[in-house]
RNA sequence: GGGCGGUUAGCUCAGUGGUAGAGCACUACGUUGACAUCGUAGGGGUCACUGGUUCGAACCCAGUACCGCCCA
C-alpha cells in the first residue's frame, strides 16, 4: 500500500541510479536516430535557474522520443571556459595564500586548473542528474579532452590554409584587467554618467588662436595626433590644413577635415587617438595618422621610454611634468590632466555628459582599445552559408522571431577576435621562425619540418603563446562530440542533430558560429531545428542576480519539492518568446499536483486495479470508460502534439488539466459506485479501464515528472522502466460522442444540484430529495443508469419522477428537463427567486445578442455556415432554457 | 537611432476572428474512508488607448502611451 505521500527524496536518487546503471540513457540503436548536444556548461558552473530550464526541456523531448521509439542520444559535456576558470583558479589561489599564476609560470598554473577539474569540475553534473536529465554520460565529453582537442586543431589549421583565418594587427577590445584582448561580443555597453571636457588646442603660429575639441577621455590626449572637423563645416575652414600644438606634450598634429567630426556635437571639433579608439582608428587610416599607445596592457600610462610617445618631440618643462604621468592608472591621469589644461587656462568648460562605455564582461572594467597583432577568423565569408540555410529553411528557429536576430548579427558580422592572451585553452598551433615567419600545423613536429624546407636548414621555433577563445571550441560541439574528425558511426548517425535548445543570450556567440562551422567542415547544418527559450526571472520579473538577492536555487526547490515539481513548474510557464516568472508557490502548486497523482493511483490500488497488457479499451461497453478512453485519446493528441511544436506549456497543461479536472474530480468519484456495487463484469471493465487511463496517464507525464511516475509505475507492477516503455497512441476510434453527450449530462446535473444548493445555503451535509419533471425518455433513461452516482455526488436522498413542479421548489432547467429541489422549510423564497432572476437576466443577455447576430443579413451570407449553424443551434438552447427559467420564475412568484 | 517583445482578474500568466480562462490569493461551507499538499460552491475583468479592416476584433492592421530586452 502506498504512503498518503510521495517523497521525492527518498525515491529520486534511487530510480536515477537504477536507470543509470541499467544503461537506460543509452541510444536503443533502433528507431529512427534523434539527437540533442547539451549546451556544455561551464566546468566553473553550478546549476542555476537557468541551466534547470534548459535541461528539464532537453529532457522533456528526450524522454518522448525515447519512449516514441526513437533511437535517441542526448550527448553530454562541459566546456573549459577559459577565462572563467582562469578566474576562479586564480582567486582560488590567492584564497590560499599560494603564488599567482605569473609567480607559479605558465606550465604549473595549468597543473593548478586541471587539477582543480579533476576535483570540482563535475559539480555541475552531478547537479545535472539530480534534475533527472537522462543524457548519456557514458559519452561524456570536455572542450579540452583530447579527441575535441585534435578537432580544434585540425579546424584551425584548416582555416588557415583556406585563408579564412589571419593574423592582424589591428585595434582590439582589450581587457586591461584580463590582460586579453576579447570579442566584440564580450563587451558590454553600459550607460554612464560622465562629462565631456572641453579643452583649448593652440592653433600653430597663430598667437592666442584656440580650437576647442570636446571629449570623454582626457587621458587619451597624451596620444592624440590630429584634430578632425566636418568639411562642410564653416566655423572651421580656413582652419583645415593648419596645426596645432597638443599641450601638455608640444606635438604638432594636423587639422584634418573628416565626416567622422559631427557639426552638432560639442564644439564640432573632435581629438583624433588611433590607438586608443576604434572611430578614430579608422580617421587615421583615412588621413595616414601615426597610432600612438600611450598605455601598457593594464591601462596604466606609457610614456618614459616610449619610442612613439616621445618621436620628435622637444624635451621641455612642460613635457617633464607630463613624463610623471608615467605609470598612472587610466583614471588617476586624467584626473591630473583635466586639472592640469585648467591650471593652464586651456578648460574651456565640461558638461555633464550621459554616454556609453564599453565594459569587459568578465573583467568587470571598462575596456581599452588597443592595437595589437591578434588571429582573426573572417566572419564574413563563413557567414554567408548560415545566413543562406537559415533563409532556405533547413534550420528554423523557434519561436520564429530569432530568425531576424540571427539575420541582423550575420549580416554584419565583423572579423572575429580569436586569440586570447590566457593560459587556459586551446593554445594555437602556430609557432614562428627567427624572422618571424608564421608556420601553422597540428603537430611541432610537422611546424619543424615546414620550417625547415623554408630556411633550407633546422631553426629554433617558438609557439605562440595565445590560447583560443572558448567559443572556437563551443562552435564545434555538435560534431567534435561525434566524434570528428574520425569518421565514426556515431558522427554518421547523429549528425545533423534534431534540435538545439539553448538561451537567446547565446546565438551569436554559440549557434550562429556553430552553424558557420557545421556547414563548412559538416557540408550540413548542425541542426534541424533551434528553440530558444527564455529567461528566467524572478517572481517581479527582476533579472535573477547576486546582487539584488533575488536569485533562486534550484536545487534548494529540488530539495523541498523534489525535481518533478521544479521541473513540471518551468515547463508549464515555457510558453515561446515569453520570460518565465518564477515563484514557489507555483512549484509548491506542481508539487502538490503530484500528490495528486499519487493518492489518486493509491485509490486505484485500494480498489484492486492493476494492469492488463491484453487489455484493449476498445471492447468497453459503459458509457462511463468508454468516455473516459476518449477523453484520454484526446490528451494524448493534445501532449503530443504540442510537444512536437515545442508547446510545452500547452503539452503540460492538457496532461495537468486531465489528471486532475477529468480523471480525479470525475472519473474517479464516478466509479466509486461501481466497485462498490456494481455487477461483476462492470467492475472487471472499470478496473481495466482506470488501470489503462492510469497508465497513459503515468507515461504522458513521464516526461516532465520523470521520478513520481516512474516510482508509480514501480509500485504497481510495471514490467521494467516506465521510461522506456511506448508512448501512448491516439487512437481516434475511441472517442465517442455520445458516451461524452451522456457524461455531460450527468456532471451538469450534479454540477447544477450543487450549486444551487450552496445558493439556498442547504447545509453540506444534508440529504434532500429532487424530482425530475417533465423528462423525456432519454433523460429517463440516463437517469435510471445514473442515479446512484448523481444522489452520492450531489447529496440526494432520493430522485423521483414528476410532470409538474412540487411547490416551494428550487428550480434547475437542465435540457428540455427541470430538476426540483423540494425546499419546504430550507428554502428561501426570495433568494430562490433572485437566483432564478438572476440566471434568466444572464440568458436573456447571451439571447439577445445571438440574436441580434442571427438578424443580420450579412452574417447570414458571410459567416462560415456552421459557425451560422452553431449560432441558431444556442440560440435554440437558450430559448428552451428561459422558457423553462421562466415558468420556474412564475411558479415560485406565485407563491410569494 | 534600428530591431524585438509586452500591456487580459488582487498577483503571476495562458488564450483563440464567433459564450473571456488557469494557478495562486480571496469569501463561504466542509460532506462522500484516494488525497486538508484535499473537496464543494462563490466573488472578481471597458482584455492599455485611438482609429481601421470585418457580418463579427481581446485576437488582424495602423498609430499613440507606458514597460522590458537586444543591437549601434
Amino acid at each position: 500500500m502506498l504512503d498518503k505521500h510521495f517523497d521525492p527524496n527518498q525515491v529520486e536518487q534511487r530510480l536515477y541510479e537504477a536507470w543509470e546503471k541499467a544503461g537506460a540513457f543509452r541510444p536503443s540503436g533502433k528507431g529512427e536516430p534523434f539527437c540533442i548536444v547539451i549546451p556544455p556548461p561551464n566546468v566553473t558552473g553550478s546549476l542555476h535557474m537557468g541551466h534547470a530550464l534548459n535541461n528539464t526541456l532537453q529532457d522533456i523531448l528526450v524522454r518522448l522520443r525515447r519512449m516514441q521509439g526513437y533511437d535517441v542520444l542526448w550527448q553530454p559535456g562541459t566546456d573549459h571556459a577559459g577565462i572563467a576558470t582562469q578566474m576562479v583558479v586564480e582567486r582560488k589561489l590567492a584564497a590560499e595564500g599560494k603564488p599567482t599564476r605569473w609567480e607559479m609560470g605558465r606550465e604549473k598554473f595549468l597543473e593548478e586548473v586541471w587539477k582543480w577539474k579533476e576535483e570540482s569540475g563535475n559539480t555541475i553534473i552531478n547537479q545535472l542528474k539530480r534534475l533527472g536529465a537522462s543524457c548519456d554520460w557514458s559519452r561524456l565529453r570536455f572542450t579540452m579532452d583530447e579527441g575535441l582537442s585534435r578537432a580544434v586543431l585540425k579546424v584551425f589549421v584548416t582555416l588557415w590554409k583556406e585563408g579564412l583565418i589571419y593574423k592582424d594587427k589591428r585595434l582590439v577590445n582589450w581587457d586591461p584587467k584580463l590582460r586579453t584582448a576579447i570579442s566584440d561580443l564580450e563587451v558590454v555597453q553600459k550607460e554612464t554618467q560622465g562629462h565631456l571636457w572641453h579643452f583649448r588646442y593652440p592653433i600653430e603660429g597663430e598667437e592666442g588662436r584656440y580650437i576647442v575639441v570636446a571629449t570623454t577621455r582626457p587621458e587619451t590626449m597624451l596620444g592624440d595626433t590630429a584634430v578632425a572637423v566636418h568639411p562642410d563645416d564653416e566655423r572651421y575652414k580656413d582652419l583645415v590644413g593648419k596645426n596645432v600644438i597638443l599641450p601638455l606634450v608640444g606635438r604638432r598634429i594636423p587639422i584634418v577635415a573628416d565626416e567622422h567630426a559631427d557639426p552638432e556635437k560639442g564644439s564640432g571639433a573632435v581629438k583624433i587617438t588611433p590607438a586608443h579608439d576604434f572611430d578614430d582608428f579608422e580617421v587615421g587610416k583615412r588621413h595616414d595618422l601615426p597610432m600612438i599607445t600611450v598605455m601598457d596592457e593594464t591601462a596604466h600610462m606609457f610614456l618614459k621610454d616610449n619610442p612613439d610617445f616621445l618621436a620628435g618631440l622637444e624635451m621641455t618643462s612642460e613635457l617633464e611634468e607630463t613624463l610623471k604621468y608615467h605609470g598612472l592608472d587610466r583614471f588617476e591621469a586624467r584626473k591630473r590632466i583635466v586639472e592640469r589644461m585648467e591650471r593652464l587656462g586651456l578648460l574651456e568648460k565640461v558638461k555633464d555628459h550621459l554616454h556609453m562605455v564599453p565594459y569587459g564582461d568578465r573583467g568587470g572594467v571598462p575596456i581599452e582599445p588597443r592595437l595589437t597583432e591578434q588571429w582573426f577568423v573572417d566572419a564574413a565569408a563563413l557567414a554567408a552559408g548560415a545566413i543562406r540555410v537559415v533563409e532556405r529553411g533547413d534550420t528554423k528557429f523557434f519561436p520564429a522571431n530569432w530568425t531576424k536576430t540571427y539575420f541582423n548579427w550575420l549580416k554584419d558580422i565583423q572579423p572575429w577576435c580569436i586569440s586570447r592572451q590566457l593560459w587556459w585553452g586551446h593554445q594555437i598551433p602556430a609557432w614562428y621562425g627567427p624572422d618571424g615567419k608564421i608556420f601553422v600545423s597540428e603537430t611541432e613536429e610537422e611546424a619543424q619540418k615546414q620550417a625547415e624546407k623554408h630556411y633550407g636548414e633546422a631553426v629554433e621555433l617558438k609557439r605562440d603563446p595565445d590560447v583560443l577563445d572558448t567559443w572556437f571550441s563551443s562552435a564545434l560541439w555538435p560534431f567534435s562530440t561525434l566524434g570528428w574528425p574520425d569518421d565514426t558511426p556515431e558522427l554518421r548517425r547523429y549528425y545533423p542533430t534534431s534540435v538545439l535548445i539553448t538561451g537567446f543570450d547565446i546565438i551569436f556567440f554559440w549557434v550562429a558560429r556553430m552553424m558557420m562551422m557545421g556547414l563548412h567542415f559538416m557540408h550540413d547544418v548542425p541542426f534541424y531545428d533551434v528553440y530558444i527559450h527564455a529567461l528566467v526571472r524572478d517572481e517581479h520579473g527582476q533579472k535573477m542576480s547576486k546582487s539584488k538577492g533575488n536569485v533562486i536555487d534550484p536545487l534548494e526547490l529540488i530539495a523541498k519539492y523534489g525535481a518533478d515539481a521544479l521541473r513540471f513548474t518551468l515547463a508549464i510557464q515555457a510558453v515561446m518568446g515569453r520570460d518565465i516568472r518564477l515563484s514557489e508557490a507555483r512549484v509548491q502548486g506542481y508539487r502538490n499536483f503530484g500528490t495528486k497523482l499519487w493518492n489518486a493511483v493509491r485509490f486505484l490500488e485500494m480498489n484492486e486495479v492493476g494492469r492488463d497488457a491484453a487489455f484493449d479499451p476498445a471492447s468497453c461497453r459503459l458509457a462511463l470508460n468508454r468516455w473516459i478512453v476518449g477523453e484520454a485519446v484526446k490528451t494524448i493528441g493534445e501532449v503530443t502534439q504540442s510537444l512536437d511544436d515545442y508547446r510545452f506549456n500547452d503539452a503540460a497543461s492538457a496532461i495537468y488539466h486531465f489528471t486532475w479536472d477529468v480523471f480525479c474530480d470525475w472519473y474517479l468519484e464516478l466509479i466509486k459506485p461501481v466497485l462498490k456495487e456494481g455487477d461483476a463484469a462492470a467492475q472487471e471493465e472499470t478496473r481495466k479501464t482506470a488501470g489503462w487511463v492510469r497508465d497513459v496517464i503515468l507515461k504522458l507525464l513521464h516526461p516532465f515528472m520523470p521520478f513520481i511516475t516512474e516510482e508509480l509505475w514501480q509500485r504497481t507492477g510495471g514490467e521494467g522502466f516506465l521510461m522506456l516503455s511506448s508512448w501512448p497512441e491516439a487512437r481516434e476510434e475511441l472517442i465517442d460522442e455520445d458516451a461524452a453527450e451522456e457524461l455531460d449530462w450527468v456532471i451538469t446535473f450534479i454540477r447544477e444540484v450543487r450549486s444551487t444548493r450552496a445558493e439556498m445555503n442547504v447545509p453540506a451535509g444534508a440529504q434532500i430529495p429532487a424530482v425530475l419533471v417533465s423528462a423525456n425518455a432519454e433523460s429517463r433513461r440516463r437517469l435510471k443508469e445514473w442515479e446512484t452516482e448523481i444522489r452520492r455526488l450531489a447529496r440526494l436522498s432520493e430522485i423521483t419522477l414528476a410532470d409538474e413542479v412540487p411547490p416551494k421548489s428550487a428550480q434547475i432547467v437542465l435540457a428540455e428537463a427541470i430538476i426540483a429541489l423540494p425546499l419546504e422549510g430550507v428554502i428561501d423564497l426570495d433568494a430562490e427567486l433572485k437566483r432564478l432572476e438572476k440566471e434568466l437576466a444572464a440568458t436573456e443577455k447571451e439571447m439577445k445578442s445571438l440574436q441580434a447576430r442571427l438578424s443580420n443579413e450579412k452574417f447570414l451570407t458571410k459567416a462560415k455556415p456552421e459557425v451560422v449553424e452553431q449560432t441558431k443551434h444556442r440560440l435554440e438552447e437558450l430559448q428552451t432554457k428561459h422558457a423553462k427559467l421562466e415558468e420556474a420564475r412564475q411558479r415560485l412568484a406565485a407563491m410569494v
